[in-house]
DNA sequence: GTGGTCTAGACCACT
DNA sequence: GTGGTCTAGACCACC
């Protein structure tokens, strides 16, 4: 499915969230799919499933997954995340300084954003 | 100068090297210019001298300042690492594709690029 | 491991980088080995746990170590950083210079180099 | 004469006498050539005549210069410092070990040292 | 005055 | 258990 990159500083368990959120965004987890049970996961990833569980939990909280008792964790329809979108445009926004700053143009930028694979079609 | 933010999550001293970047990148702080000496910065931030040492210090590493022994430190030429813009690029990339799963279409970000400031002017 | 000396006026965590370097170079540290804990290090050097860290966060930053969050820190595999190379072969270059100045012919420097010691064997 | 890199972290004082050292072992500085006063010096390299006056004493130390009483400073005969060599050696040593982690062959040092200019002719 | 090193000791997050 | 951050305060070298 994934896998976690032990020598990056980020924590395992936002790696987990992360992968998730990309698959999500991706396409390639859909709302309804069952998401492998804590200790599956825990074992394909080499993991400590403490750390899956933790993963799992925050994304339940986030609106990612939720669970049915007794059946396991599914992916939930798309959550509204409310800022998320302004957030995402600052974050836009930094980049886009510094890579003026670096010598880029706005034009080469656009270029860029332009090829942007269209992995969306795929919803 | 700039103010640091106690109850963010994100350590003191990474934030000193963020707002010491924002204000290279914006054209603020020029090659050559003087920063306040860590003890200073200390003061006026509040924070312990080490912290703000840990903050320059990689700041040097990473080619932002450069340090002169007894007089101080001060803002170094734009650094040119290999590879930086790349990893930018691919930022871009993954902000681009989760704004698009999220409903915005290229057009909307590419009009919101193109209001992205001109503090490169300042240079 | 290696030992510290205190009465040298190379501060104790660049001792201790270069302690490391020659550990690894020599072949006896190699990629994956697990290195001590920052605390069983300091209390087996008898230094303050922040030195050490210092040279870890230090060797990390030359990809000489990688670090596992929670876990510890691991030899990486040799860095390739480019013009590396160049340097060393100038500093041999100018030793070199010094030691023809001082009377030793080219001869006789080739002839020490052969006999330098094959730790390279072990890898 | 020579340039001071203020950017260095090898502290100034210790510039002036390694820029000494080169002359003096390159030949372009020879036994009782007269070397410019502190004040001079201290002018044209723009630092503080302290620091001259600093790396002076020392060279004078190290016997490489000696002082006329209301003369000046002058280049005395090439010193013969006690286990200088021994010293060197050791330092090729560690740099070839380097360079044969780093992927060169024995061979190729020599090579490389074959072709180390013949700056030893001019004195 | 400047930066740099080191200690002692507290507290936090991750596994 | 692990590494990482931060403080308070001492001491040193360089300019």
């Amino acid at each position: 499915m994934f896998k976690i990159d032990l020598k990056n500083r980020k924590p395992i368990y936002e790696q987990v969230i992360e992968n998730f959120r990309r698959l999500i965004i991706s396409g390639r987890l859909k709302e309804g799919d069952r998401v492998p049970s804590v200790r599956d996961m825990a074992r394909e990833l080499n993991v400590n499933p403490n750390t899956v569980q933790k993963a799992y939990r925050e994304l339940e909280a986030r609106k990612y997954f939720y669970t049915v008792l007794g059946q396991g964790s599914f992916i939930s329809a798309p959550p509204e995340e409310t800022g998320e979108i302004d957030a995402l445009l600052e974050q836009l926004h930094a980049i886009v300084r510094e890579l003026i700053f670096r010598g880029k143009s706005k034009d080469e930028i656009v270029i860029f954003i332009e090829e942007t694979g269209g992995q969306n079609d795929k919803r």
